[in-house]
DNA sequence: TTGGACTATGCAAGCGCTTACATTCATCCG
DNA sequence: CGGATGAATGTAAGCGCTTGCATAGTCCAA
């Protein structure tokens, strides 16, 4: 069964005339050990090109030095550029990121789970706060130290990265309503099990409530794609009485609305204004370019990734939830009424 | 150091009166077990929560069922949602990805792919086909399992899944040419450890050279950013005698290339006619939408995972080499003169 | 009745690494 | 000069799992 091929810690030892053990310290500790044995060491593992075997130190350590990342889908790049954000945080500190994705559904989210986990994950990195108990209960049992990211729940002991998303869906809102509109319209994302999108609409609503005269029109919920979010917008513009601005959970369905704005001859922002949510690269090469959130997103990755390696060495955790800003890109798509 | 809460094959063996053979054949082979028996280690799995240890498994076994996949950057859609395919082909497979980014750079890559290997991935996913030696030759010195995406190396005797870009170039410039266009420029991203990015304006020199009458005025290397690609854009335009047509290597430098055209009053496609390359979601929003390259990202993944799951199960492979289609995407960046 | 052919299970030897503890040896101080 | 000290290295016991081989039991055909 031995892969004949893989040359193994001992040897090495015997290359270099040592114990495995030295060999050992020599790689994780070196100050543990002398001058000369250390360079006779490396050079021995340069010759037979070691490299440790990952079984064997995970079996010792019991630790794998990897942490699991579980993200809606990398098809958004809203997730893919934090992912990327965090994998390079976590790759300087030498752990490697096993990535797994729900597509958006607690069951597959899971399976995610429980996978990450078998295949040795130290922790994980999970997209927002809302998930069922059976969830909740398997993350609980096991003890996997995790942290949550795009949101900021008040509630519960997870920590967590990310911004307010009621808060940020409000701001977005306020400052339209700043620009005069009174009649709204909101298309968002599926909001079961998603709290984000769910925590977004509430914002959006807040401040609807307590602008006098204002009123929201219609909301749609569909898919995170230009086409559901075309149709969503029609929808929306079928009826007799037409919102002057809407408000839209994620660019995405910003720019699937501005699509399907410009087909149906409309002007924005003339006859109507979108706004997005995300900030994401879209949001700048449409015409005229999108008025959004900015979400942080690499501060995001960075950070959820800096939290959850303290969490991993036991560093005392001054802060459970950090909470990080957004703010608002006026670009062309919001006009004054 | 064993960790006292979690239980080991040892104690399900104890709870349910059995070997441990017994219970690793219940969870690896299960038919080699008695009917009774299986029922009776079941319920002893069950009750103590039981889930194999990673470590234990990867050192007995030799194997992780983990693939390693090196992409330059999720930050560009064009490898995220390949890689999402990717994930999605390899998670269906009970198998789990790995990541790692290199940024385009060979020596980052070089450091990703030991840093995979060392977490015990059984194999690889790479991008393109053009490396330092030393990479090579640490792979074939460790006989690593790997395939090659988005190239279609012609050499070489690495399986690979990707599409032609010398042809891809030579194609979607011919598709230029066929419009009048005789002079052109070309923004390239760097071309260094990038044969994509070579292969490319290859395929677009040649198809110019092919052409007689035509001309190829200037070629701008950059970044993908957008505003790189805006320099580089205004850099070409700043030449006494102007292009055409600009044919960029990446729907990102394209729509930098727009966002500077639009700056510079330049109308697209009435002024100046510019094509895109990998047709991700940014080309169909701009306005005019982009004239483009598609690439078939999804089945791209999808395909480059089940060749190496192939690999990893010693299935034969009949073919090395898979080559994919690319199509002309023909939308609005592109004007007859 | 007996021996061969199976099947179901147990035994125990690894897989490659880490690390507590033991050993060796040079150094230094009373 | 002897013993205490501490640095450098070695010894060997696991870590949890898989699997070749041995063993025990069952069944059937000769």
């Amino acid at each position: 069964m031995r892969d004949s091929n893989r040359p193994s810690l001992e040897d090495v030892a015997a290359l270099a005339g040592v114990s495995t053990a030295s060999i050992s310290r020599c790689i994780n500790s070196p100050q543990k050990v002398a001058e000369p044995t250390r360079k006779r060491i490396q050079n021995a593992i340069e010759t037979l090109g070691y490299v440790p075997h990952f079984g064997g130190r995970a079996l010792a350590r019991n630790r794998t030095n990897t942490i699991g990342a579980i993200i809606p889908t990398m098809d958004n790049a809203m997730f893919a550029s934090g992912l990327q954000a965090f994998q390079e945080t976590l790759s300087a500190a030498r752990v490697t990121l096993l990535v797994g994705s729900s597509n958006y559904d607690p069951d597959q989210e899971f399976d995610a789970i429980r996978s990450l986990l078998s295949q040795g994950a130290d922790g994980l990195l999970l997209i927002g706060a809302a998930r069922p108990q059976k969830t909740l209960a398997f993350l609980t049992q096991h003890a996997v130290p995790h942290v949550l990211a795009w949101c900021c729940p008040k509630t519960g002991h997870s920590p967590s990265v990310g911004f307010d998303n009621q808060k940020s869906g409000h701001d977005i809102t306020a400052h339209v309503l700043a620009h005069g509109h009174r009649k709204l319209a909101v298309i968002c994302g599926l909001r079961e099990g998603n709290n984000r999108a769910t925590a977004r609409v509430l914002g959006i609503k807040q401040a609807i409530a307590r602008q006098s005269g204002a009123q929201l029109l219609g909301l749609e919920e569909c898919k995170y794609s230009f086409e559901e979010a075309g149709a969503a917008f029609a929808q929306l513009l079928s009826k007799p009485e037409k919102p002057s601005a809407v408000i839209c959970g994620s660019d995405v369905l910003a720019v699937g609305a501005m699509l399907q704005a410009h087909k149906m001859g409309l002007r924005v922002p003339e006859d109507i204004s979108i706004t997005g949510f995300d900030d994401i690269s879209l949001a700048r090469v449409t015409t005229p370019s999108l008025t959004t959130v900015r979400v942080p997103q690499h501060a995001m990755g960075r950070k959820a990734a800096e939290v959850l390696l303290a969490l991993l060495n036991q560093e005392p955790a001054q802060t459970l939830q950090h909470e990080l800003m957004t703010t608002i890109v006026d670009r062309g798509t919001l006009a004054r009424v």
